[in-house]
DNA sequence: CGGTATCCTATCGGATACTG
DNA sequence: CAGTATCCGATAGGATACCG
């Protein structure tokens, strides 16, 4: 389990860095738990939903999302145009995770509060 | 559970948000995932698993881990110098977590080299 | 509505040399 | 052994304007 050093230059060193190479990035774990929360997202949606972000980071990791497997995009051919993005297979496989990542959150946000 | 916005301007947006800015960053998870493998692992042995690290950064992200309270630093007082470093309870409390992540890791990575 | 394009800056992380 | 210090390059991310 040690010593994964399979993977030199560029490559993740073990399925730890592998994963957190896929969930990480400054918006990513809120889309997937957002998308988990509501099912269906539209573009709008989501950037209203995460307000601090701008469209280009947004469409950008969307991208990044998509590209490795973990939500899907579905383009409506209307006018006015209509994208819903939703979780697939894969990215419902991490929500488990992301669910207990925000439990231990909220903990230590509970923590730091009563120590003020 | 949305709309979750408390926090504005540098603070997290949300308990996500929150505990990826904990365990964010290039090396983090690598070090908690050895950590609770090894138990303790001194300054030169975590430099040694994570081979691909810059003294610069293991002594950064330590101190930030130390700092969140995930790891704890025990200096030895000793010629030559010894320190050694291990989970907090709170840090101990992410293992589960990383473990599943780990996992999906795996998982993904096997179904990609099926691919190839 | 759902994006692109362009430009810019700040932070992250790397290389290397040095120290108590 | 366990770090610091300094400098530097890459890249993640932000601001703003525009487009089909």
């Amino acid at each position: 389990m040690l010593k994964n050093e399979k993977y030199l230059n560029g490559e993740p060193s073990c399925a730890v860095d592998y994963a957190f190479r896929r969930i990480g990035g400054k918006y990513k774990g809120r889309i997937l738990w957002y998308l988990h929360a509501n099912t269906i997202l539209r573009y709008g949606e989501l950037r209203k939903t995460l307000y601090d972000i701008t469209p280009k980071m947004l469409t950008q990791t969307l991208r990044e999302l998509e590209d490795d497997g973990l939500i899907s995009r579905k383009v409506y051919h209307e006018v006015p145009p209509k994208v819903e993005y939703s979780l697939t297979e894969t990215g419902k496989e991490l929500i488990p995770f992301i669910d207990y990542l925000r439990q231990w959150g909220d903990k230590q946000i509970a923590k730091e509060s009563r120590k003020l």
